[in-house]
DNA sequence: AGTATCTGTAACGATATGGTTACATACATT
DNA sequence: AATGTATGTAACCATATCGTTACAGATACT
């Protein structure tokens, strides 16, 4: 599944946040949620299916860690863009844009 | 809907695509897709509705923009997470990172 | 006025998605 | 060995999503 396809779910952004700051295990990111635990399970392996996070087993824990891959391709993608949306460019990048 | 969400699907990223580029009229957009009009006009109101695009009326067309805030958001919400996941920072930023 | 063109909406069907509970597996503990 | 803890998967259900065809409304054209 597309990382942005990915991302699109709440409860899913949600979890990128929290391993985004640290990683952490499996039972832990399910109390965050009022949802039951294998849901947060499945939504943990579309993230991983996605290719955003990464899970390390420790016993019988699954520690989940963020993967910067992803989030450097939609960085990408939107930067391509950037003369489109930013505001105000810096005098270097319009003058770049405007002639190539 | 959330940018993001709208942005999951494939043929809403390629219309944004094309009206980064420029702007373009509903039936122009739909000739691009082997899906049918209508089908098209949906994902349109989807877009229309997250924000990403805005249609201004021409006689019987609808010419679509596309519309930079949601994609400001986007880059917002990434950039809030560069030091996680960008390579490598110049000097200024690892530096304001590490001692805030 | 009557017809053609452009577009959005309605109604419908197939499939995907996100939730639940029940269960299986793996490691830790006693 | 037996039990407890942590996790993923299976089966199921309700709803959302994305496609289709049929239709309606607005503007342009002759």
């Amino acid at each position: 599944m597309h990382a942005l396809a990915a991302l699109g779910d709440p409860v899913r952004r949600e979890i990128i946040e929290v391993l985004l700051d640290h990683p952490e295990d499996a039972g832990t990111i399910a109390t965050r949620f009022p949802i039951s635990r294998p849901a947060v399970s499945r939504h943990l392996r579309v993230l991983r299916e996605a290719g955003l996070v990464r899970s390390e087993t420790v016993a019988q824990r699954r520690i989940y860690h963020a993967e910067p891959e992803p989030l450097r391709a939609i960085d990408d993608w939107v930067q391509r863009h950037r003369s489109f949306w930013a505001e105000r460019l810096d005098a270097l990048e319009s003058h770049l844009e405007e002639q190539p």
